[in-house]
RNA sequence: GUGGGUGUAGCUCAGUUGGAUAGAGCACCAGGUUGUGGCCCUGGUGGCCGCGGGUUCAAGUCCCGUCACUCACCCCA
């Protein structure tokens, strides 16, 4: 055989082994979701490009060299969304959901695409679940948003959880932490690293989380951006750890957590897990409250958090946490014979139409084989139909489990099965 | 864009300092007496050894190139 196609690099198939998986997060994540009282909404999978230049932030890496941005046949510009957060405040303002009463609390699920060199737990298109609180700056649904997340994890199967937490300040404090920060980093020019070189002009948060040994000590005399927000952050920083200190949840202040979008302000936080490579953030978040206005909306605050299926299966995977079995079909048809054959065929049928899942053995094999597919495919009951059986309009049922087998007559077929409750 | 690692059966991998028809386990198929599974036994299907070039009497093995995958940096979920 030759492979001609393969799949492109940076996507992966998801095969019947690792649905179990996905399907129990979907579940849970509804489960959740309704319980918060957050609504599904679903933006489709592009847009026209400016939305996320302007939503994502012009000098981001990600519209600069990340994005699959192409032509339409009418020369549009579009691009397959690398987030969810612009595209869904499009949707807000667009339909019409800012008329309604405050917060709009929404949440999606769906691929979304960033053009970058794949590596462990990072893909060019990977599955996020995204939350969105809008119109609402009450640091209690700071702790709401956060807390779907948490809540989400810990109904997977997780345990020793942690946000990681800061504040980024607002437009107002932010700036000038910013230059208190390059201030200090021109005093210390010949001790950091060349990327952080570059990091101080372009991007000077970044860096609070160089990776290079050299620039730690740099990093840990830094001044530190808590210290330096306006009054109203502040305020609102500490009534959000008061409320999260108020509910037990335990939090780890880091003052080197920042976000890679241009929008965020005041409260920025992420969970970190093992098991997912070089990456360790499972979910990552924050409030950017200036971002509806600048996308031509009245001024509204927002917060809200993105999280991987895929890093989240792989850190699950990691540590041991398993799914819930997907439901499979319990009764194999084996058949010898071809009256035999078109018996089971109309057993098979009979059943499905009552709702009990029902396998036919296809092919004309041994009853052998037919017996090894059906414990292959983990089946507990096999009903044989042979030329006995035919004449004597009956079904032998064997019981897998414990080996027992009984005939019974095949007008009670649905009465036997929905006694023994295989349905 | 930069650096490291790896490319042998569907999957996980052996393959000795270059040497004969390229192996194992798993998976798949068949058989192990009349119409019956799991365990076990036997047999079978399945590989341009990533691709191209070079060195050599001889290349899965050595050299060069190339592509792919992978991990890490950058950045991010």
């Amino acid at each position: 055989m030759e492979i001609r196609y393969k799949s492109v690099s940076g996507t992966r198939d998801v095969l019947p082994e690792e649905q179990p998986y996905w399907r129990f997060i979907e579940k849970k994540i509804a489960e959740i979701t309704a319980l918060f009282g957050y609504q599904r909404v679903d933006p489709p999978i592009f847009e026209e490009t400016p939305l996320f230049i302007r939503g994502v932030g012009e000098t981001t890496d990600i519209v600069e060299k990340e994005m699959y941005s192409f032509l339409d046949k009418g020369k549009t510009p579009l691009t397959l969304r690398p987030e969810f957060t612009a595209g869904v405040m499009r949707l807000y303002l667009q339909n019409g959901l800012h008329m309604l009463s405050k917060p709009v609390k929404l949440y999606s699920i769906g691929p979304v695409f960033r053009f970058e060199r794949p590596q462990a737990g990072r893909f060019r298109q990977h599955t996020q679940f995204n939350v969105e609180a809008l119109g609402e700056q009450d640091p209690a649904i700071d702790l709401e948003v956060m807390s779907v997340a948490w809540q989400l994890y810990a109904e997977l199967g997780f345990s020793d959880l942690a946000f990681q937490l800061n504040s980024t300040g607002c437009p107002q404090c932010r700036p000038l932490y910013i230059e208190r920060l390059k201030a200090y980093y021109r005093e210390h020019l010949h001790e950091i690293c060349e990327d952080c070189k570059r990091r101080l002009e372009r991007n000077a948060l970044r860096l609070l989380d160089c990776k290079v040994a050299g620039c730690q000590p740099v990093i840990a005399a830094a001044p530190v951006i808590s210290e330096h927000l306006c009054p109203e952050c502040d305020n609102h920083f500490s009534a959000l750890t008061s409320y999260l200190r108020g509910l037990g949840k335990p939090y780890i202040i880091n003052h080197k957590l920042v976000r890679g979008l241009d929008y965020y302000t005041k409260t920025v936080f992420e969970v970190w897990a093992k098991g997912i490579g070089a990456q360790n953030a499972m979910c990552g978040g924050g409030r950017y409250d200036g971002l509806i206005e600048q996308l031509g909306g009245d001024p509204t605050p927002g917060i809200g958090f993105g999280s991987g299926i895929e890093r989240i299966i792989l850190s699950m995977k990691e540590q041991g946490l398993t799914p819930e079995p997907l439901p499979a079909p319990r009764i194999l048809v084996a058949h010898a014979g071809s009256a035999a054959k078109t018996a089971a065929i109309e057993v098979v049928f009979r059943l499905r139409s009552h709702g009990i899942g029902a396998l036919m053995a296809f092919g004309e094999r041994s009853l052998k084989s037919q017996m090894r597919e059906a414990n292959r495919l983990n089946a507990g009951v096999v009903i044989i139909i042979a030329e006995h059986e035919v004449e004597a309009q009956t079904l032998t049922v064997k019981n897998l489990t414990d080996g027992s087998q009984e005939e019974i007559p095949a007008a009670d077929l649905i009465l036997h099965f929905k006694t023994l409750g295989l349905h």
